[in-house]
DNA sequence: TTTACATACATAGTTTACCTATGCAATAAT
DNA sequence: ATTATTGCATAGGTAAACTATGTATGTAAA
């Protein structure tokens, strides 16, 4: 046990050991309530499209033009893992892939027409599918937890230029 | 296209058009971004300790004993998933499982000791790696952020008992 | 400029986490 | 008693992820 360690003198960055216990706590509780209610959102609204596309045409139209290394780091997934995924999306049109005039070795992936149709129609149906099971919810306070959770993201991807 | 509809007499419970489209986009967000920061955070944080554990054992936590189908239903997942599932933990020393004395066809699944302290564990270890990175949040603004995300969940599980 | 190293992506092989379909035993309903 | 239903187990398959490694291109050092 590292419990008896002097106070003053435990600022170990390895062990996270000087941080509040409440917000350590507080954050273990947030990431649980956060999963559970990802797992039951897209068990109602799933349907039966493939979520990581959705994850990867969202960073597209987001980010415009993006390489295979770059989605696999934005996705939190290995670059093998992203160059699959993007082989999907061309198959299915989603995508279109394109050697950069810059460095022959790598790919920039862009969205068709019917990649933005394709992510709309998505959104579309899981946001009706939940809004008929919470109809009476404010879409007010709905928008305030949404922009709070993407707050919380872009401060954990990088503490020091957002928060 | 049904976007010719009467406006008036579109009420189908199938479409879900009659709820608010305002609400329809920002429930769309909110999965979005809480699934975006589920994804970061056990990247982040995940250690290598398998998920389906955690959830499950979350919820023995929180019910107590509890069936395999009941598991399957707690968790959005098939009652096949929660037998293999409830496998890995009794070989695991987690749980334990006995038979229900009033229907000899059910299982009861428990927490052992060595389950608890498991748990307990991978929460400290989650809450470390997360407050290590934001050591400079708020745990009250996270706690309120956290109990949101519980009674939504709450209210999509059965709108009519919560709210 | 040849050699060496680094980078960007592709491919192979494996593991994990699910699913559906189905079988079997125990209970409930007729 | 027969039939239907319920609770779980098993079989078999798929999708999404990983690591390890190969190949081609770009970069830097000798």
């Amino acid at each position: 046990m590292a419990t008896t360690n002097d106070p003053e003198t435990s600022a170990d960055p390895h062990t996270g050991d000087d941080t509040d216990p409440r917000l350590r706590v507080v954050l273990a509780e947030l990431v649980t309530n956060a999963s559970r209610l990802t797992r039951l959102a897209s068990s109602i609204a799933g349907g039966d499209r493939p979520r990581p596309w959705l994850r990867a045409l969202s960073l597209l139209e987001e980010y415009g033009g993006l390489r295979i290394s770059e989605i696999a780091r934005l996705d939190s997934s290995s670059q093998p893992t992203a160059t699959a995924l993007v082989k999907q999306l061309v198959d299915a049109g989603l995508v279109r892939r394109q050697r950069d005039p810059d460095d022959s070795r790598a790919v920039v992936v862009e969205m068709t027409e019917s990649g933005h149709h394709w992510l709309a129609a998505a959104r579309d149906d899981i946001g009706a599918s939940l809004a008929e099971r919470m109809r009476d919810l404010d879409a007010e306070r709905i928008a305030r937890l949404s922009r709070s959770l993407h707050d919380l993201r872009e401060f954990l991807k990088d503490p020091r230029t957002s928060g």
